[in-house]
DNA sequence: AACAGTCTCAACCGCCTCGAG
DNA sequence: TCTCGAGGCGGTTGAGACTGT
């Protein structure tokens, strides 16, 4: 059975935005409300396809979408979640409050992922690239000069593309937003406190994609830290508090602490220098072996000494626990899957 | 200044999911 | 239970901006 294409139709307009458009989708929507997007193009006199009036609001014309630059806290969820979902836009869109799916889409595809890459850490597994053992981190490794003027823009200022997207186009101008200037080549040098921070998320996140990889694979009793790994006495308390771990419903501070921060992202006064420098001081006794983020950093920084053991071993675990709890996989057509293996 | 190559990201495409009838 | 359609989702594209020569 064949479906009918949504935006078959005579005339209609494809392509860029114009301002004027723009205006009579939110005013119709301003009326109307969201919803019934077929007809939304009629309502507001539009020669376009509701699906792209619905695309339109939802990645930009949305009252409550934040634009401009991520943060670096954003990034570390992004990655933390791409390690542990995959390209579960939506879901970690879920998870940044006033994200776009498409936004960190496209954020992962031009951003971050060359930056894993550069790493040496494959993106899709997010494991060590087998090919290159000695990933280079010259990107990364920079003079370490904090006073740089163009980071210290990077994180401190509102980015012009914070501004409204109509701000300068005239009515029948194509949009393409201020944002686009602002942000093209943004090859900003990390600093190494910067590369410190990648590392250690990807760490973690690879951690993570370990544990689910051996789950998954029915292995878990086996090869996790919960069994396995200098745990035998793995306490009641401990377990209790596991069972009850939930990263995502119980709390967004439980996320970030998994990663190394206590903090808000709905918080606006959220100081992300006092991270930086809580990270830095968990970094005093680690190796000067930063940029290199190869497995011996990934694997030093998960059983890292700076945090308590059961804490770290709580917050692994939990997560995977919690990731396979609510994975989209579904055991019971796996006939591999022994349900006595999770505990 | 002009051109070619590269990069970014808004927008599109096609498939999937889910609820209504 | 089945069909249909709206909305959601992830992958891809291409226009325009940027950079290097």
């Amino acid at each position: 059975m064949s479906r009918k294409p949504c935006c078959v139709g005579e005339g209609l307009k494809k392509g860029a935005w114009t301002a004027e458009e723009d205006k009579k989708l939110i005013s119709c929507i301003h009326e109307h409300g969201e919803g019934g997007w077929r007809d939304i193009p009629q309502k507001a006199g539009l020669k376009r396809c509701g699906k792209s009036c619905r695309l339109r609001w939802a990645n930009y014309l949305k009252p409550d979408i934040k634009r401009g630059e991520f943060s670096y806290e954003e990034e570390q969820i992004i990655i933390m979640l791409h390690a542990s979902r995959g390209n579960k836009w939506s879901v970690i869109a879920r998870h940044l409050p006033k994200r776009t799916d498409n936004e960190i889409k496209n954020y992962w595809n031009t951003h971050l992922k060359k930056r894993i890459i550069d790493q040496g850490i494959d993106p899709v597994t997010h494991k060590p690239l087998a090919s290159d053992p000695n990933p280079k981190a010259s990107d990364f490794q920079d003079d370490d000069d904090d006073s740089n003027p163009d980071e210290q823009s990077q994180s401190g200022s509102i980015s012009p593309k914070s501004l409204p997207p109509s701000s300068s186009s005239s009515d029948e101008t194509p949009i393409r937003n201020n944002a686009s200037l602002s942000s093209k080549k943004r090859y900003f040098k990390r600093s190494s406190s910067t590369s410190k921070l990648l590392n250690k998320v990807a760490a973690r996140a690879a951690s993570i994609g370990n544990i689910l990889s051996a789950s998954m694979e029915g292995t878990l009793i086996s090869s996790t830290p919960f069994s396995s790994c200098h745990n035998d006495d793995f306490s009641e308390t401990s377990q209790l508090q596991m069972e009850e771990f939930d990263p995502f419903s119980q709390s967004e501070d439980i996320i970030l602490s998994d990663i190394g921060m206590n903090t808000d992202l709905s918080n606006s006064e959220y100081n992300f220098s006092q991270f930086l420098e809580q990270l830095s001081s968990n970094e005093g006794e680690k190796t000067d072996n930063i940029g290199g983020y190869d497995q011996d950093l990934l694997m030093s920084d998960v059983s890292s000494t700076s945090v308590d053991d059961d804490e770290i071993m709580r917050n692994i675990t939990g997560w995977s626990n919690y990731l396979i709890d609510h994975s989209d996989f579904n055991y019971e057509t796996n006939q591999d899957y022994d349900e006595t293996n999770f505990i």
